[in-house]
DNA sequence: AATGAATGAGACTTCATTCAT
DNA sequence: TATGAATGAAGTCTCATTCAT
């Protein structure tokens, strides 16, 4: 791929990304087109329709969230640790609202994505570790499982969400 | 206002509540008014755009919230009580969700209804009486304001979502 | 037919006339019985569908106009004082304009209404003997017939249409 | 602007000045794009909404009858002859009548075109100097101002539009 | 008999997608 | 290849007419 393509791809996910967090995934295709600074023939030339544009946000979503799992998972001595900056970079980065909002109801187009399942199993992968871990050493309650985290990280972000998340942490602990 | 007009405007109410919660605010009116067993000529008498529909239904559910909050304050003993009661209500029947859902960016349009104002007033007045009330008690921790509560609310269920909001409210606790 | 029923058909012809002289022939049914005073079911208890109602103003101008012109015949000394009194009043009074908008194209159900085509008869007539008089009178110029007389009478009221008529009628001498 | 778009643009005017004179300025957009060739699509691209649609012909006209005038001003010999020439030619090409059907009582929208009040000022500067001067050549009576040539332009075509212009231009004169 | 609510067909307008430049 | 114009299907909204109150 030119490197031009590559960027003009990149604008138009950011533009997407941008605009779905603020309006839901169904804005006017010529809206992420232009906020994108690009013609709405050129992002038809990239993604064939919308479906194609909200699984490629959906994957750069995921491909994030797992990277962040991953990071933490490696970075943080201990398992709580990880588990609690994995939750508050999700909440700031507004990752986890995202994947709720290009995951929901009419996306099952999305959900269908051969890459997708891969990224998600990661993902899932690492959360499980990590909270199995965080349980085994006492630092997190045990009536929590990934169904909870998930829920947890689609914490949709306000003025306040490091007060939020804060609260929630502290509920999390054993 | 005569009887059937009067049910009429109940039903597309509750059609548009329960599809704004499903898809958001943008489905078909036909979708809307189909579901309130109506026709959209009906729909559109009532209220003249979509616009009105979501303010009504903003309205609707405000008003419920204030409701919500003003029997918890009434018929609970104490004020945390009372709190963690309007908190798991107001998630468990969605209206927080709602809530966000129809005062989203878009819609300056809601933000100006009339009748509004007072009825937020009301609400905001029951929380932050039961959340002054509950830290002085000792019973809720003292960083948390209004702001905190309102983003809680707002929590958008899911199949856990009785799990999450109680580790939300162990974390409130002080 | 009971005074009120009378008074009511009056009322709405009238409002019909007003509306139809602003903005033609199709103002909302709902504008013709609000301006009448009445609810739009009466309107159609009174006139089944709007091309009943265009017919009705038809019949009434047409009446009227052919009002006019007995009456001018009858007053007046002479063909020509007569004609250019009939065609003073049917402009001031607007009734050759709304004859205008009542008969166009698009009203072949409104040509087709029984009566109309006496009351058409008659004012043709009148005028047909008015021309043709002061013709022979010397007092009107040669060259023109019904046709031009018809035209003459449609004449758009404006501001200034008694300025605008003088200038005709003195084209129209011999 | 592409070469295709400037011929659709004056396709599409084309065809709304040929159906606001057969049934004024609300025929279905559909008939127009139809008319003209092109989607409704098309139509709305360049013509936002309907209002816009009839500013576009209203200047269109108004640039057409202020070309009139200023070239019987150029071309002729006499200020009389230059209006007579106008008013023919205004009443032959149904001008006149599809400045009075634009500009109608309900477009406000309309009159408050920007570019529309300096055509409209160079139009009536032109008549104002061919009435001036007429009358200064005592070919044209005094009574008359630019309201009535203005009404008078305005004639609606009938099939003897040239027999009553006759009759009018007569009666214009000293 | 009068009223105004309900209905749905049709007009208006938007926008996803295709295609000419 | 990038652009933005064209298209028409789908959604929004109006209003002629019918019908319950």
């Amino acid at each position: 791929m030119r490197a031009d393509a590559r960027r003009n791809r990149d604008q138009i996910i950011d533009a997407a990304r941008a605009l779905f967090l603020e309006v839901g995934t169904h804005p006017p295709m010529e809206d992420v087109a232009h906020r994108a600074g690009v013609g709405v023939g050129t992002l038809y030339r990239r993604f064939p329709d919308r479906d194609a544009l909200v699984a490629a946000v959906a994957e750069d979503t995921l491909t994030r969230l797992a990277e962040l799992a991953a990071t933490a998972r490696a970075e943080e001595s201990d398992a709580w640790a990880a588990l609690r900056r994995f939750l508050r970079e999700a909440v700031e980065l507004r990752l986890g609202a995202l994947r709720s909002v290009v995951e929901d109801a009419t996306h099952d187009a999305v959900r269908a994505v051969p890459g997708l399942a891969a990224i998600r199993a990661r993902l899932a992968d690492d959360l499980a570790w990590l909270v199995a871990r965080a349980q085994a050493d006492g630092a997190l309650r045990k009536d929590v499982g990934l169904a909870e985290i998930g829920a947890i990280m689609t914490l949709r972000t306000t003025p306040t969400s490091d007060r939020v998340i804060a609260i929630v942490l502290d509920g999390l602990k054993a």
